[in-house]
DNA sequence: CAGATCACCTGCTTGC
DNA sequence: TGCAAGCAGGTGATCT
């Protein structure tokens, strides 16, 4: 997306949603109309447009789309008219948020993909909680998510869980590692598309082909053959290999 | 503080 | 065929 909208300038700016967009329409519409995007970031889950006074922050909660030059559809909650071509904000659920210099963005725990091992270790020990709620939580550690918790645990061979202030240096080791290249593989794969997930162009991701245990309820572990198996922890559907993740 | 429950929404799938 | 229940990638408030 940083090609097409670093430079442009926002012309127009609608919205249609008082649960993505809380407080005034026009407010926002006056903050964003007029100004240059002067580049586009990303901090945890949290998509950053740099207006240069404040920024914009998109999130695209569960069932988000932020399309490049989007035919008129469903569901568009917000809509941004640039000086070359449009932005369209399209969300079903409307769990998606847009919000102006929002607080909560600063505080967001560190960035899964650069915090050192060290810290993440530290981090753990400092935490008596189940290591896979607590890998959701998102002012401890900014950017995962439900999908890629599960990948990542089961990939490092740990238990759902398992308390994050007992897990071993070694173990802690292997997970700081499953989740840098988890997310890394994902990335590559143009993420991962179950239902909604498109990426700016509309394309969808690939990476659901290659989920060990997400989304794989009583199919055999691709590691050791045992059945996959789903709980709920922290109200979250939670998928693991029994044998595989102790 | 950990953790469970609920709430915010729509839409798709499943089971009767 | 129809309808209700259950489920979904997220987050935050509230209660125990």
């Amino acid at each position: 997306m940083a090609p097409f909208v670093t430079g442009r300038r926002i012309l127009r700016a609608e919205f249609s949603s008082r649960f993505v967009v809380t407080g005034s329409f026009d407010d926002l519409s006056a903050k964003l109309e007029g100004r240059t995007i002067h580049g586009i970031s990303r901090r945890a889950k949290f998509i950053l447009l740099d207006l240069g006074e404040g920024f914009l922050s998109i999130h695209l909660g569960m069932t988000g789309r932020l399309l490049i030059d989007a035919r008129p559809q469903p569901h568009t909650y917000g809509f941004f008219e640039l000086d070359r071509g449009t932005l369209a904000f399209i969300d079903p659920r409307q769990f998606g948020k847009i919000e102006w210099s929002p607080e909560r963005v600063t505080r967001l725990g560190p960035e899964p993909l650069s915090i050192p091992f060290d810290e993440f270790f530290a981090r753990l020990k400092a935490r008596h909680a189940r290591i896979k709620p607590l890998l959701l939580n998102q002012a401890f550690l900014g950017g995962l998510g439900n999908i890629y918790a599960d990948e990542a645990l089961h990939r490092a061979g740990i238990h759902p869980k398992a308390l994050a202030s007992r897990i071993s240096a070694p173990r802690a080791r292997k997970l700081h590692q499953a989740i840098q290249q988890i997310l890394s593989d994902a990335i590559e794969h143009r993420g991962s598309s179950i239902s909604d997930y498109v990426d700016a162009e509309g394309e969808r991701g690939e990476f659901q082909q290659l989920h060990g245990v997400y989304g794989r309820e009583g199919e055999p572990c691709l590691q050791c053959g045992s059945t996959v198996r789903r709980i709920v922890l922290g109200g979250r559907g939670t998928h693991y290999c029994p044998k595989c993740q102790r």
